[in-house]
RNA sequence: CAGGUCGGUUGGGCGAUCGCGGUCCUGCGUUGUCGGGAUCGAGGAAAGUCCGCACUCCACAGAGCACGGCGUCGGAUAGCACCCGGGGCGGGGAACCCUCCGUGAGGAGCUAACCUGCCGGAUAAAAGGGCCACAGAAACAAACAGCCACCCUCACCCCUGCGCCCCUCUCCCACUGGGAGAGGGGAUGGGGGUGAGGGGUGGUGAUGGUGAAAAGGUGGUGUAAAAGACCACCGGCAUCUGCAGUAAUGUGGAUGGCCAGGUAACCCCCGCCGGGAGCAAGGCCAAGCAGGGACGAAGUCGUCUGCGGACGACGGGAGACUGCUCGUCUUCAUACGUGCUCUCCCACGCGGUGAGAGAGCCAGUCCCGGGUAGGCCGCACCGAGCGGCGCGGCGACGCGCCGCCCAGAGAGAUGAUCGCACAGUGGCGCCAGGUUUCGACGGAACGUCUCAACCAUCAGCGCCACGGACAGAAUGCGGCUUAUAGACUGACCUGAGGA
RNA sequence: GGCGUCGUGGCCAAGUGGUAAGGCAAGGGUCUGCAAAACCCUUAUUCAGGGGUUCGAAUCCCCUCGACGCCU
């Protein structure tokens, strides 16, 4: 997933973890919240709390939910802004199994636009 | 071959596909959170932050105090306390041999390489304080108990002069009796001995026990009793001194006297070092805000009007342009009062009429100007830099030559999938051998051979399955500590070992 | 990234070189018809872990682990 996709800063962070609406899996937390401007491009934030692991699992937690995320993107609404939360158990999860949980995640959340490919 | 120990290197490889970040170059009817190309992209510990630096800011005349750290010798270094090489004291350390214990299986000790802790001063060179629970007489300076001598006192025993008292016998005088002698007993006094209770004076120095720790050890001489008081041997210390070593120190010799604990990772003393903080250090920038400062006024006329005001001209205030004037441009306008605007609420004559409460405004222009958040720099580095080779040194390390420029940061880039081999582990099957030295023969490497030793739950081959540790840079560097599956490799020691 | 503080029964905790206080909780007992309250008794072989100094360490020194706080 390219930096230009990614939510980089502590603002963004804050205002979204504040007033964003959060969907639980076991795996993965997933907060949204709808932009000012409709248009603008969807961006992903991505955080792994010291719950997780030490830094190696934090960065793989982070690595397997930004490749997963990076297949899912052009099927998302624009105008949003999302947050990625990692819990424990997505260390020893692969990568098909994250992007399952983020599928479901999407859809629950219903931000999820099906192509005639997919 | 069996066992033990210490280092060094490495830290998964190759290929395909999808993907991520930095730098440089480049493209454009679309200058973008755009496209294309090249190149680079985690570690030995990046970790812990235990030391030492670089760098930055603050403070600072110099020196000292306080506080903290360090403390054997020599070296290395920009610097360091833990780096390198030595020294001393102590602890650990396999098998065989040896010693001890055990009926025995076995256990303990001794020990090589090696590992590891500590290292100024408690005596002298250089001075003091504190503490040492319980126990013990006592924890460092003497006392108490003990032992010994003497004196006083007491008890017992022995000897005993003169005198005293009592009893018995004999003799004399001669009869309420007296005297003399002998014997026995008693009391007292003196002398001696023994013992003990107590007291006093003096000597003595570790004594049965206590304790972690109590005064060199053993044997003797010696004495009233003892003691290095003296002697022999052993051990330690001090002074002088020979030899080896840069030195710490080691090893001899002579002399001396043995004098008296531990703790300084308790205060302290001596010597040396350290100003404080840390890249969230620190510097710069745009826009604003808080805040601070300077200057600071005046209306008149005309047009329109829904009568609140709006516009224009002249004049005025502040500022900019300019070296100054003129000129041009921007902008403002009146009021601290019974003021104006807005909101709420109440009363009525329902009219924004009156009472009350709250909020705001009473210029404007210009200058200075934060902190946080944001952006840029610091910061991706020509450097105590990295790699290779050579030389010097036991080593830490140093010098010379050649080559290279080598991640970067921001909510934080290295991943995913598949395939192939390769270590490794487990299972099954096959094979019955495998490894090694010496010797002999031939010989250019090397090959062949007999016994011997060791392993055969081995080695070798095939198949299947599993499967590669610890761990992620954030200003940089040196050291230390901690975590770490394995693989490769070098050296040392002990034991067993041939023809 | 840097700087600092603290770890003592199940919980809160005192103790700063010499026998590990106290309170709450838990368990048992007395009392009661049964409870509550009250009273009595019990519960620390690793004072976070490991080394060292010392005769002796929760305490002093070093290293590690864990938790928490701060940076304008």
């Amino acid at each position: 997933m390219q930096r230009k996709f990614r939510l980089t800063r502590s603002e963004d962070f804050k205002r979204v973890r504040r007033s964003g609406k959060s969907y639980a899996h076991p795996l993965v937390v997933l907060i949204v919240q709808t932009h000012d401007q409709p248009r603008a491009r969807t961006r992903v934030g991505v955080a792994a709390g010291r719950t997780v692991g030490t830094a190696v699992y934090r960065n793989r937690a982070k690595r397997l939910l930004r490749e997963a995320m990076r297949t899912l993107i052009p099927n998302i609404a624009s105008g949003l802004d999302l947050i990625l939360i990692a819990r424990p158990g997505l260390v020893s999860a692969t990568l098909e199994e994250t992007r399952r949980a983020l599928f479901n995640l999407l859809q629950r959340a219903q931000i999820f636009i099906p192509t005639h490919e997919s």
